[in-house]
DNA sequence: ACTCTCTAAGAGACCGGTCTCTTTTTCTGT
DNA sequence: ACAGAAAAAGAGACCGGTCTCTTAGAGAGT
């Protein structure tokens, strides 16, 4: 049975085709399932195969096929939870059509982002999934666009770019919640993002380069100014890239004179550290601080109070996105497309009124 | 600059090679980087190359050379944090090391998982990183060891595999925290783990497939024994593969007149699933019921109680995987390593005498 | 029986790089 | 000035598949 001991150099469709005693072209008609063969040589060539546990070569394949069976990922931290279920919903769908996926994590730079491109490029994947790290520079991607391979938006869109996008309908919900805490009573609210600007100040929206905070940002700022809330964007922090960063933005602020009554977190990740650093400053959620959280992280429902969060369908944004692409690597040929998914503002405890 | 809007047919050496006006070799040899070239000529090259736009195609490189830079990665679920988080030790060390990484999900199915690595195989991935479903079931990880591609295993081990293993001490951070337990004078103590058995009963260790798992059962089995605890092979619940599994698993048990004092959860998953369960059954942690997990999830910290966890080298665990990988893949040769990481338990609140 | 068509199989080019082997050119040393 | 060595450039095979083109053979029609 087992009489040669597996050699590291691979079985070819030649050497089947000799053992078979065919031709290569023939062997190659059976192994790769294409063409017309007669039964009796298609079991000489199948059996040869098994005698020598012939294991095609993909790359030989997608070299003349041209199709790599691949699909590109590049995200910014696989870590975060909203990321790897995302990633979940990508590798389900693309598993399903038949293709693998190279993951790039670009650590939210765009300088990362820009070779990792370029390697997928190189490596011939057959499209692209980016959650772009900066709307404002993107002439990579456009570049992508432009070399053929099909390129998907994951929760981050570009104007400049007319490529299938999905993304949460981050604006809306942002508007909601800043109506909800105004109502409440609240003036003093602080959205914390870990976007970052050149000098870590946030000035105007446009400072913001990631598309779906600039998007929550500006319904932030719009609802506060249309409830005659004016300088808004002092409330805006920038910067929290790390659970150290954002602990040292959120205590700042809870130790400040004017400290806010309420906190939005940007995510799960920033909205953990200020529900820990406000429990170890003694201040009392809701009592003292309201706390949203963008991202319906599984821990939110469990703490004490439980935290008031945007849900957002993470692991339909990445679905969506695999399949759109999905979808033009099977030759959808039509314009761009921008789905948007819908949010939901799950009520918990540990919003209330602004204290007097 | 632009004259020519871009093709869709890519640009290759030859293309280069004739612009240039110098033979396809020589440009290569630039474009490559080997071999001696004449600085004039390497100019030209390089600025023919520039004016086309050439990329490389790694796949007709990898091709010839046999390596494709590719690091092919099996992981259970990268949508629990335990994966996601060991993923990103991965792909930092991948990366550094000039390699990319195709992520596949084998959900824990022993022929997705062998379905995968075929696939991986097939794609001439240079090395392997698994964290195999099942350690009993490791024909395929046998083959793909004598493929020549160097494979390291992630968390779980196997006995019967001469290959690099980098795994937590499981088995010692079971027996803490039994101990603990019984010496607050906890006699009716659960563990419960996603892994499962046919008839989803849990008889025998060795039951339990996967290695890391199974090794804490054993540790906790063996103290309980060592203290005289007898028969509680009964306690150890399987199939706790989603929150609903776990859920239902939970509440029986806490419906039961034999209700445990304690509960062992095996990822942070679990812990979480068993925390909402017991809350809303309205029984206290922990004065009626003391939680330890496994896995220093962040959330850990912040619910009340926070729960006493033991707290794995997550990130390094992935981290050690791909270094010892990438070391193979530079030539090193000498016999399997199997590291073993050290765990801490993390004291907290969830964790009290046995009620009356 | 003979042409016509259709199926089965073979020969070999091709994808886009790498790399060996060979030839030509340039640089040494005496 | 000239042999010898070394550097630079060219020619072409090769990796392992796919795929077109061509030819051999089998069956159908009249």
């Amino acid at each position: 049975m087992d009489q040669n001991p597996p050699r590291s150099t691979s079985v070819t469709v030649a050497d089947v085709a000799r053992k078979a005693g065919v031709s290569k072209a023939t062997a190659a008609r059976v192994l790769g399932g294409y063409g017309t063969v007669s039964d009796p040589v298609r079991d000489a060539v199948t059996a040869a195969a098994r005698a020598l546990d012939y294991r095609p070569n993909e790359l030989a394949r997608s070299m003349t096929t041209g199709r790599s069976g691949t699909i590109g990922v590049v995200v910014g931290d696989i870590e975060n939870p909203f990321f790897s279920l995302a990633m979940r919903g990508i590798t389900d769908v693309a598993r399903q059509a038949g293709f693998t996926v190279i993951l790039i994590n670009s650590g939210e730079d765009v300088a990362v982002e820009k070779a990792a491109i370029r390697t997928l490029l190189a490596k011939r994947v057959d499209g692209l999934i980016v959650s772009p790290a900066k709307e404002s520079n993107v002439d990579h991607l456009q570049e992508a666009a432009r070399s053929g391979r099909p390129l998907a938006l994951l929760d981050r869109g570009s104007e400049t770019l007319d490529v299938d996008t999905v993304i949460a309908d981050d604006r809306h919900a942002a508007e909601g919640i800043t109506r909800r805490l105004i109502a409440l009573g609240h003036r003093r609210i602080a959205y914390i993002t870990a976007c970052d600007t050149p000098d870590h100040v946030f000035r105007v929206p446009s400072d913001v380069n990631t598309g779906s905070v600039r998007r929550r940002v500006e319904g932030f700022l719009g609802v506060c100014r249309e409830a005659g809330l004016q300088g808004m964007e002092g409330w805006v922090r920038v910067g929290a890239i790390t659970p150290d960063h954002t602990r040292g933005i959120v205590s700042a602020m809870l130790q400040s004179s004017e400290r806010p009554t309420a906190i939005i977190a940007s995510d799960s990740v920033i909205g953990l550290e200020v529900f820990k650093t406000s429990r170890a400053a003694g201040i009392a959620i809701p009592d003292e601080l309201s706390l949203v959280s963008f991202h319906d992280a599984d821990w939110t429902s469990v703490t004490s109070p439980p935290v008031t969060v945007v849900r957002q369908p993470v692991y339909r944004l990445g679905e969506t996105a695999a399949k759109l692409l999905v979808e033009r690597l099977n030759g959808y040929e039509a314009s761009a497309r921008r789905v948007v998914l819908q949010t939901e503002l799950i009520e918990r405890a540990s919003v209330a009124d602004a204290p007097a």
